[in-house]
DNA sequence: CAATAGATCATCT
DNA sequence: GATGATCTATTGC
């Protein structure tokens, strides 16, 4: 298996990073995935991300070191997993928003509700944390080493990126800034 | 198939 | 007190 992907990875534009996250591998316990859409959050400039005001306590680890986790809540319902990229004090981050499931099937599965088939499992930002068993309490972990990691891609010459507006937003709803592998059946609707 | 409603709560005003 | 980076079930054509 191979090692996370380093914490340089993530020290560059959030754009860059969304990117270059397609074809990454998700992994925590049992089951894993592969990244085949994200979506980039640009921080001060962007209205459409929670840091655009600049640090409050929901907000502190969009502030802080890349390579780390930003989980929250929303809808009161579901959660969202974030990957926070660049320098420390510069709050871009990548939300991912849907993963073909590649390994622990069955549990991703039950954690679902039992039913869902495997386009199904994790095509959605909400359906993914279930799917993998990530909640608030992986809010702040580091990707580089912990139970929660990400690894590189294993075909990442094969990629076709192809992008779109982002999803579910109100505010700069029209930006590019959503990033998905062409032809994957795995994709959000 | 498209549109809509409802669930439900942490966060910020 | 309003809002939201969602999802599912249900209604209507």
């Amino acid at each position: 298996m191979p090692a996370p992907l380093p914490r340089a990875f993530y020290d560059r534009p959030a754009t860059d990073v969304a990117r270059a996250l397609l074809g990454t591998i998700l992994t925590h316990g049992s089951t894993s995935g592969r990244i085949v859409e994200t979506e980039a959050y640009l921080g001060l400039q962007d209205r459409a991300a929670h840091s655009w005001r600049g640090i409050t306590p929901r907000t502190q680890v969009l502030f802080g070191d890349p390579g780390h986790a930003y989980v929250y809540l929303i809808y009161g319902m579901y959660e969202c997993l974030n990957v926070v990229a660049e320098p420390q004090g510069s709050p871009g981050c990548v939300l991912i928003r849907a993963l073909e499931p590649l390994s622990g099937i069955p549990r991703m599965r039950s954690r679902r509700g039992g039913m869902a088939g495997v386009e199904n499992l994790a095509n959605g930002p909400g359906k993914l944390t279930l799917a993998m068993g990530i909640t608030r309490r992986h809010n702040g972990a580091d990707l580089t080493g912990g139970p929660l990691t990400i690894r590189p891609a294993e075909h990442p010459e094969d990629i076709r990126i192809q992008v779109s507006p982002r999803i579910g937003i109100k505010h700069c709803a029209d930006w590019p800034l959503r990033f998905f592998i062409q032809g994957s059946r795995f994709v959000s609707r």
